[in-house]
DNA sequence: GAGTGGTCTAGACCACAAT
DNA sequence: TTGTGGTCTAGACCACTCG
């Protein structure tokens, strides 16, 4: 971390979350920051920039920057790995390759990884289990410029997704997800042990690489009771405001 | 629209729609845009950097920056408004109060809204309708601060979002969702004529002003098959890539 | 009116990618 | 090696908030 605005991020961060700046509190302003750290103001403003971006900071114009939260607001990421997720929340991930096969792309597949019709993919089911529990099932389909790299990983992986990183250098650039509700069918209740038509979570995906090629695309179906998506969000912009907002009560800086 | 880069972003963004620039090519250089549009180059910069984060773009150092997509990715906004989702997807949203009353906060709703326990709060039960069906039941409650705007507000209000934003100066900031499944209550079973038991996408969340004041809370539950909730994120950092990866096909600009 | 953040400039140097 | 994006500077002016 040699650049200089990650540093004066990182540091206010962590200023933030022991209080130094207590939400509700005023964060100095750019100049004088910019003064503390011995930097011009725009590396100051690329680093709190960072930190609007985070939903930790609320920023007018004209006005000092105020915290709003401790802790900086999880992000979406955690719809791209559920083994990376569990270890951030201290659980125990596991996953059991049930069936692995290689045959043509259906129409939706096709469309979705952006292969030629019929070109062969790979379809894998699997069951994961939290701290070794069955929780979920998934459905996914690889197209074929990553199918040997995952064939070839052991069936009881945890992490495909770290997997296919190390194996192939295939990493994920950017996700689409579609949540919606929908009942047990035979093959989840029997692997996981609930009646049919039971209300379970889907969470269908596609990932791509940073470049823009998608790779994988799956249907995940959670155990009901079992999970909750939980998304933190900021207002993309000032929008619709009126008249004047009235401001939290200030509070001075520790 | 007075400021440079907002302009400039705008121009972009509808030259990629328009397939000036068709997915998988390249951006011109960050110094001949700025020749062209008689700016800086950090001005550009500030343009190009909206895009990115928008999903329109992969950008490495050193290489120029590729177009992903020709369609703005969608953004979480919509979780925040069912009216203003169904007027961007040319749908027509309905909205009745069905119930609307005021008791004491319970310990959930003291700790979503920050409110002191027991203060009255405003409890309402909507039934929500897309192209005149029902499919959705909302149980919100309000901060008692913003109560008696929505208490004001017509029974057959489409958007209490903007009735509120207008009554009341109040509008969205941040927000904090979070998606299960559950099967269908009584109740709900009965306004949307489905059977006990359906699997309904459940989405609860808290929605603050921009300076962090929670205001109000709820619980939607969504007719069976009727919602998806999509989302598209980007990968936060450049993670662990390894070695080089491969670029896509390059096509010229038009 | 003083202070603060938002925008913009004109230049510089470096790190990385492509050739 | 050359071109490109990433970082940074030192200064300027404007728009807005707040006392």
């Amino acid at each position: 971390m040699v650049v200089q605005h990650r540093q004066i991020a990182e540091d206010l961060r962590r200023q933030i979350a022991a209080s130094v700046y207590p939400p509700g509190s005023c964060l100095p302003p750019e100049t004088e920051m910019a003064a503390r750290y011995g930097v011009s103001r725009g590396t100051v403003r690329q680093a709190v920039v960072a930190l609007q971006a985070e939903g930790l900071l609320d920023t007018r114009q004209g006005a000092r920057r105020t915290v709003l939260r401790t802790a900086p607001a999880q992000n979406l990421a955690r719809l791209q790995s559920f083994a990376q997720w569990a270890a951030e929340n201290g659980r125990s991930a596991g996953g059991l390759i049930l069936r692995l096969r290689r045959t043509g792309a259906t129409a939706e597949q096709t469309a979705a990884l952006q292969v030629a019709a019929g070109e062969e993919v790979l379809h894998v089911l699997r069951l994961r289990t939290l701290d070794g529990e069955p929780i979920l099932v998934e459905r996914i389909v690889y197209a074929s410029w990553v199918a040997d790299a995952v064939a070839g990983l052991p069936r009881d992986t945890v992490s495909l997704t770290e997997g296919l990183a190390e194996e192939a250098g295939v990493t994920h650039g950017h996700g689409r997800h579609a949540i919606e509700a929908i009942g047990a069918r035979v093959l989840e209740a029997s692997l996981l042990g609930i009646r049919r038509g039971s209300p379970m979570l889907r969470h269908r995906y596609v990932i791509s690489t940073a470049d823009g090629r998608p790779f994988v695309t799956s249907d995940d179906r959670y155990k009901p009771g079992t999970m909750s998506i939980t998304v933190d969000n900021a207002a993309p912009a000032r929008s619709i405001a009126r008249g004047t907002r009235p401001r939290a009560k200030p509070v001075p800086p520790a």
